[in-house]
DNA sequence: GCATAATGCTTGAGTAATCAAGTATTATGC
DNA sequence: GCATAATACTTGATTACTCAAGCATTATGC
């Protein structure tokens, strides 16, 4: 029964964490009627002038494939919260706005889905929040490397 | 363009880190044929007494339902990673037990992942390491809250 | 000791993504 | 300016789960 590295112990502390916290923001969001993935896209779009991305720059944003952007949007399409737009200059790329109304939507689930994740911090202070940011933003596969 | 709150900023740092840290790992168990989560099911087995232990007491470890312990486990049954043991004490539990071939991949894998997690862990001291894991320990939704 | 509840597990249907392949359009090199 | 490559998507097939329902089996209360 040999014991893990220490690196390796933080990984597992990681999913397991991720995998608790998410829960309780995903059940708030619900209530709303949006997913985690949906309130990402949501979030992203609203901090962009105009309201509007290219649809391949959202999906590098929130960690999915063209595919996988192209599935998240059609319901949302569909229910009015973001809408489509092409570009005049590149008949390839389309982009995606968000509607006045899926900003509304945004907004409201914004307020839960915060209220829940102060909640969810409500072990640590201010100064243990931004610590832990810290930390987790030099956890990554660095380009230059050791091994040579 | 309003900003975020401080611990809802947190969590879309912990969700980000998750998203770029898995991919390396799994990358590196694909080599010996192993999801991650399939790495989670060896793992809990390797340290259970006996290689052994109840298919329900195994999902809840890994944070899966009953029905997802039942899938994920199907195909590492075929292969011969993990074999299915009855309960002599009780006829509806079932228990999963690791097989020497199951061991001999998962410590082989284990090798892959963790040098992995140390490439990943790169730009962290051991004492940031340590610090960042009892953080991320008390990210999560305490029994006790403050509505009371 | 018998009805009711709880537990452990599997199965069918659904969901949220992935990958590979295909199409359309624009950029690049000579 | 023309072939080749690169980019931006979409679609079909697959994967890895979830949830709801169902079936055994064991525990509980009276």
């Amino acid at each position: 029964m040999s014991t893990l590295s220490q690196p390796m112990q933080l990984i597992l502390t990681l999913v397991k964490t991720q995998g608790q916290v998410l829960k309780p923001l995903e059940s708030s969001l619900s209530i709303h009627g949006i997913s985690f993935t949906e309130w990402l896209v949501m979030h992203r779009l609203s901090q962009s002038s105009d309201h509007t991305i290219k649809r391949i720059s959202l999906a590098n944003g929130i960690g999915v494939t063209a595919s996988g952007i192209t599935r998240i949007l059609l319901p949302m399409e569909k229910v009015g919260w973001v809408e489509r737009v092409t570009s005049a200059r590149d008949a390839r790329v389309s982009m995606v706005r968000l509607t006045p109304a899926g900003l509304e939507s945004y907004q409201q689930a914004t307020q839960s889905i915060e209220h829940t994740a102060n909640r969810v911090t409500n072990m640590m202070n201010q100064q243990q929040v931004e610590q832990c940011m810290g930390l987790l933003s030099s956890l990554h596969l660095s380009a230059i490397d050791a091994t040579h």
